[in-house]
RNA sequence: GGCCCGUUCGUCUAGGGGUUAGGACAUCAGGUUUUCAUCCUGGCAACAGGGGUUCGAUUCCCCUACGGGCUACCA
């Protein structure tokens, strides 16, 4: 019997999203948009320590942003909730005394100090990998080891004491991971897990076990640092008695630092100059803003288009996928295996190619939001006019304040370099002598201003690649821009006219 | 250290027992253009190494090397 598609994305909120949490968030989305089955939502807060506030609306607010956003959660709620694991509390008590019951978990009281001389003790004594396990766990203080009476005791004195899992001392592990095959671990390398903090509350293990089950998770999409607990998972699952409705397990290839050495890691943000939160992110500790991909100006679309190829790829030559067709083409075979190291000029790549697909319309809002910033009174047809020349020249939407002020306002200074190597006395004369013609056209469209140039120029024996950059420099400031009799044609001729008089004069007293 | 995972151009990847090992980004060169950018054309560039298996291995197996992850009362 087929189950309808459940996955969960359970991000716990200890800061802002890292961008390979997103991607993970995506191949969940993707999955379940493909099988129309459901995409959860599940705060991972069951550490209180790490707990920071606004991390969890951060996630709300990335999601939706990128437009995955959830079926079920905390926000939207759903059959299956709360979806914050702190939350659900009792839940996983009640689940750790079924497992005590069983003789699969246990109770022990060892203190920090304890639990450091343990391993300090093991260190010394060259155990190639000291834990509490099937051996030391016979050295220490919990109910395997403790009389019955001592244990109940010490219990409901209200002495502070953790469940451990009893990882069983030899047996091999075998599990199938979508995205590996299979994988062995011999159980005597693993160690008895807490369950059940001090505080109460479960670790990640057991909550994500138990509601997995409960929540009739189908596919468990997650990072390659959950492999080496898988083996703990699939027993807990076993020890439950719930395989029968085991989730599928996914191990998604990690996002590695452009120089190849480690993972991803928010510091790369710093270093590299670009960004790796998804959206700008405020400190509520140290105050501190940093901004996202979305506040560099990286498209939502592209955003996502970038980071499906990015460890998952659909077998042909397509790069540019839409949403809709990577729901499509997805799917959990053709995901690789290996770790992907984050390229930036790609990304930038993908965002160019969006840009281009957006409307004029679309694109104008940018420019007027710059405008009013900088209260300068606009036309938004000629805003348009604008976007539209400057589109294949932009990566991204700032750009177009970038390359476009210059269009709405005179520049501001006049780049010095260019005027020495291009701009000679006889241009100097020659753009004077050819104000008046400009001021006397009937027609300021840009093939006219053309065609009245050509002609004056034929006179003049003049190159036109001599003249433009000198025209450019008048209007313009610099030597590099978008074609310049559109620019003229938006610039309209009264200031147009007014540009080149005002150039003319100021590098005129710039030159002598 | 132990355990686990991985390894095709600089990067993301396709491919797969016999291929000129394909594409994209980046890069370089040429062309178009009034400049820069775009665009077009072309170039450079990869199967980590060693053993097997096989008529034949980049592809299958093993080992080594390298890379990565995990090794908490964090997720």
């Amino acid at each position: 019997m087929e189950r309808t598609i459940r996955v969960r994305f359970a991000p716990s909120p200890t800061g802002p999203l890292h961008i390979g949490g997103v991607r993970t968030a995506l191949y969940n989305y993707l999955l379940a948009r493909k099988y129309q089955g459901q995409f959860v939502l599940r705060i991972e807060d069951t550490d209180q320590n790490r707990f920071v506030p606004g991390a969890e609306k951060y996630i709300l607010d990335t999601l939706q942003w990128l437009g995955i956003e959830p079926d079920e959660g905390p926000q939207q709620g759903g059959p299956f909730g709360p979806y914050r694991q702190s939350e659900r509390k009792d839940i996983y008590q009640e689940y750790a005394q079924r497992l005590v019951q069983k003789g699969k978990a246990y109770y022990a009281f060892d203190t920090p100090e304890e639990l450091d001389a343990m391993r300090e003790r093991l260190e010394a004594a060259k155990i190639a990998s000291p834990q509490y396990n099937a051996i030391s766990r016979e050295w220490m203080k919990n109910s395997l080891t403790l009389p019955q009476e001592e244990v109940s005791s010490r219990l409901h004195s209200g002495e502070p004491y953790v469940v451990r899992f009893k990882m069983p001392h030899k047996e091999t592990i075998r599990f199938y991971d979508q995205v590996r095959g299979w994988v062995k671990v011999e159980t005597a390398t693993l160690d008895d897990k807490v369950l059940i903090k001090s505080d109460g509350m479960a670790t990640y293990h057991l909550a994500n076990v138990v509601d997995d089950y409960l929540m009739q998770t189908t596919h468990v999409i997650r990072g390659e640092e959950w492999l080496p607990s898988a083996p703990l998972h699939i027993l807990l699952y076993q020890y439950f008695g719930w395989e029968q409705v085991m989730p599928q397990f996914v191990h998604l290839p990690i996002l590695l630092k452009p120089e190849g050495h480690g993972k991803l890691s928010k510091r790369d943000a710093d270093i590299h100059g670009f960004p790796i939160f998804p959206i700008g992110w405020h400190d509520p500790i140290t105050k501190n803003y940093t901004p996202g991909f979305r506040e560099k100006g990286y498209l939502p679309e592209a955003l996502i288009n970038f980071l499906a190829l990015l460890g998952w790829s659909p077998g042909n030559n397509q790069e540019l996928f839409s949403k809709e067709e990577l729901v499509d083409a997805f799917s959990i075979e053709r995901i690789g295996k290996s770790g992907v190291k984050f390229d930036i000029q790609k990304a930038n790549w993908f965002n160019q190619q969006y840009i281009r697909k957006k409307s004029d319309q679309a694109l104008a809002s940018y420019l007027v939001v710059e405008l009013e910033k900088n209260h300068i009174p606009y036309d938004i047809q000629q805003v348009q006019r604008v976007c539209h020349l400057l589109k294949e020249r932009a990566t991204f939407p700032q750009d177009f304040w970038i390359e476009g002020q210059v269009l709405f306002q005179p520049p501001a200074t006049y780049d010095i370099d260019a005027i020495q190597k291009k701009w000679t006395p006889r241009l100097h004369y020659a753009l004077e002598n050819f104000v008046p013609i400009l001021q006397n056209l009937t027609s300021f469209a840009a093939d006219k201003i053309k065609e009245a140039l050509i002609t004056f120029l034929n006179e003049q024996e003049i190159k036109l690649n001599e003249m433009m950059p000198v025209i450019r420099i008048a209007l313009m400031g610099k030597t590099a821009g978008p074609d310049l009799m559109q620019s003229m044609e938006i610039i309209g001729q009264t200031e147009a006219v007014n540009r080149i008089k005002a150039a003319l004069e100021t590098i005129e007293i710039s030159r002598s």
